[in-house]
Formats: C-alpha cells, structure tokens, sequence
DNA sequence: CTCGTTTTCTAACGTTCTTTAGATTAACGG
DNA sequence: CCGTTAATCTAAAGAACGTTAGAAAACGAG
C-alpha cells in the first residue's frame, strides 16, 4: 500500500513474538539458563508440543536459537542484547501499564526490594548475607559471588545456620519469580531483617555483572 | 494455570500493540507530532476508520493519549518515554533481522549516513549545510535549529539558493522516511556533497536535542 | 536393525485480531 | 433546531494465531 509497508512487517515480526504470555514466559525462564524442550515446558507451566511450536517462533524472529545434543535440544537466548531488551521492554511495560504494576504486587508481594547496584556495594560488607533461595542445581549453574544456597524448601529447617545480626538479601531466579518474596516473608516471620532482590539473578546478569558457577 | 500467568499477560498487551504493522506506522507518525485521526489516515496511508480502530488500541495500552478540541481528535505518544521505548525497539529489531535491514535499505537506498550526534558537533560548522526537506507546515511544527527549509518538491528548481562548497545533510521526518534519501540523490546528481540524517527529526528529538518553532 | 526417547511437523479446530460497512455520537454553525 | 463534519461504536466477515492430536523425524542404546 505504502512503500514503507515491508519495513514494518518486518518491525511487527518482533511485536508478534512478544505479544503472548506463553512466549514472554518462555524467553524469562530462558534468560536464566538454557534449557531443553522438556525443561521449559515443565518450568514454565506449558504443554510440551505447544512450548516447541513457540519456541519455533520465537527462532524465526531470531530471539532464541537452538543446540542439538543427542536426542535433546537446548534452546537458550539468541544473545545477551536479547536479555537487555527484554529487561528494557519489561521496564516499559510496567512504566505504562498500572494493571500490570498491580499484578506484580499481587505476585510478589511490596516488599522494598533491593536493586542490582545497591547489592554489588554491599558484597564486602560482612553485615550482609546473600542468600540463593533457587535449586541447588540453579545455584551450581550460576550464582552470585559469595551468595549461600539455601533452597526455599530447605530454609525453614535450616534457620539455624543463619546469623543473627546480618540483615539478609534474598534472590531467586527471573523478574517475576515468586520464590525470593516466599523466603523473605519466612525470614522476618522468624525475626530476621530481609529483603529480596529486585528482579532477580536476571537482573544481576542484566546490569553485567558476574555470575559464579560451580 | 500458573500464578506468573496475569504479570505475562499484561506483558504481552504491550507486545501486541506492537504486533501489527499498522500500528507500528501511527506510532512513527505521531512521533512526529501531534495529529488528528483524519491527519494520521492520510500520512499513514490507512483507511480512515481502521486508523480509529488501531488508535483505540494503542490508547488501551496507554502508548498514546487524545485530546478532543471541537470536531477534532488530536493523538500524540503518551510521552517521551513512548518515544525513546520505540526507538529501542526498532533499533533492536533492526539488530536481529536481516530482513529488516534489507527492507531499510531497500526504501532509503544505502547512503553513508550522520548521527544525530554529528550533526550536534557540525551544528555551528559553517562549511556545513542542514536541509530541512519536508513541507513548510512541519518545518513550522519544530526543525532542527539552522536548519534551511526546501522541501523536497522545490529542490529541484531552488538548487541555485545552495552555497556551493558546504556539506548538506539533509533531513526528513522519522527513520523510516524516504524523503531525505531521494533530496540527497538529487543532489549528488548535481554535484552537491550531501548525506541524510540517520533517524531524521525523530531520532533528533530522541537524542534529548533541542527543536526549533516558528 | 529395532526400540524408546525427544522433538518437530502436519493438520485441524476454535479463538482472537484486522478490517470495514452502517449506525451513532459529539460539536459547531447557521 | 437542523445540517455538517469528525470520530467512534457496533457488528460481521475474513484472516491470522494459539493450541493440540497424530504422524514422523532424529538420535542413542542395545
């Protein structure tokens, strides 16, 4: 119709890929880590055939890309620009849309949370505890330096280990994962000072910074 | 299904504002300035009463707001995060599809191009020539400061008002706009140095650069 | 080679989205 | 108050998309 048409069907070929839930969801549970077909469907709560008809999409529009490995292929972000434009786009989102802000809260809680930045300045400082609230295997494929792994499963039994006077930043996984507020509502039910990490290792990862693997 | 389910959901509705090509051109249009429904069907090459209906849509995801003034709706962005977000968003998609970049070359041709950053620096250079080729009334509207308004249409036979030995770098509206590549072909043909603004006005004004009135 | 596993492909069904015609609303001018 | 203009609302057709069942492909193991 109009000579720029082609270029803005080529604009909407990234729209379209991140205007179902089912996708966004995908591409958050895969900025964590790479995965497998299997893996993802089970992680993010979506029958096996559909996740891989949306992963293929999410190939076409080259935001994800794709290893075989034997039987087994693993998908994972196409590259970390991918992961900072999703942080961006999250971003925006949340800046516009009220509904979604109270979602969020509905979620996970309004607990202050503690930024990315905030947390690098306090790695040193012996007065604070990191604490990973994720899978040991999740802690084992990448962690903050020096955070301690105590999955949410384990924490109630495992209050004991913690010192008293430290005040303790929890993190879990992706923007919107719920386990982080869970362990931090636990801790101060049980007296301690803590606060969770706001959008997770994701966002660790997002503002460069390392990640330790084991 | 999942308790992430209505935070993805909320994503997604700024995803599929972003999902159709219609939408994705009103957006670049009111980038520009504020328009009227009737003003934006015609720039966009829309009929007049899916303009209406898309810009329903991207009033719900809060991408733009209207402001009635007798008979007439005026659209514009939201505000300048708006903006800056769509600016993200197309240079990412233009990092990830090849596709993309061959349409953009396609419609602009492949000429060596200025930064809006450039352009700053060469501002008060007076062996630099800034042509603003669009018509009179956006010119009107806000241009960039110095610059010299020939819209495309009289360039032809006002090539004579053009100092010789400067550098032009011409512009037009935003960074899907053909105008400036056809007023450099134009004037390479006659032996003219001059090169288009990348972006044109609209990556400008993203730049937090100042606009000029009349 | 054959079997079991993992993933994708094909095809189909139901839903949602895009687009447009027709009726309707809102505002101004005579 | 009526006519005109600008825009929206309603409703319906067609296209595109999400989802899933069933078949098929790719691979490793025995």
């Amino acid at each position: 119709m109009f000579p720029e048409e082609p270029v803005y069907q080529q604009l909407a070929r990234i729209g379209k890929a991140l205007a179902s839930p089912v996708r966004l969801r995908l591409l958050d549970v895969l900025d964590q880590q790479e995965r497998t077909v299997e893996e993802l469907a089970r992680e993010a709560g979506v029958p096996l055939k559909n996740t891989s008809a949306q992963l293929q999409q999410l190939r076409a529009a080259q935001l994800v890309t794709a290893r075989k490995e034997g039987t087994r292929v693993y998908y994972r972000l196409a590259d970390e620009r991918v992961s900072r434009f999703l942080g961006a786009f999250q971003g925006f989102a949340q800046d516009r849309l009220a509904d979604l802000r109270d979602a969020v809260a509905d979620l996970l809680g309004s607990y202050e949370t503690v930024t990315a930045d905030e947390l690098a300045a306090r790695l040193a400082d012996p007065a604070t505890l990191v604490l990973d609230v994720r899978s040991p295997g999740a802690f084992a494929a990448g962690h903050v330096p020096g955070a301690v792994s105590v999955p949410l499963r384990e924490l109630e039994e495992r209050l004991g280990e913690l010192p008293g006077g430290k005040e303790i930043i929890a993190y879990c996984g992706g923007p919107y994962c719920v386990v982080s507020p869970r362990a931090v509502e636990l801790l101060r039910g049980h007296g301690f000072r803590a606060r969770p990490l706001e959008g997770g290792l994701t966002a660790w990862r997002r503002s460069g910074r390392a990640v330790r693997g084991l």
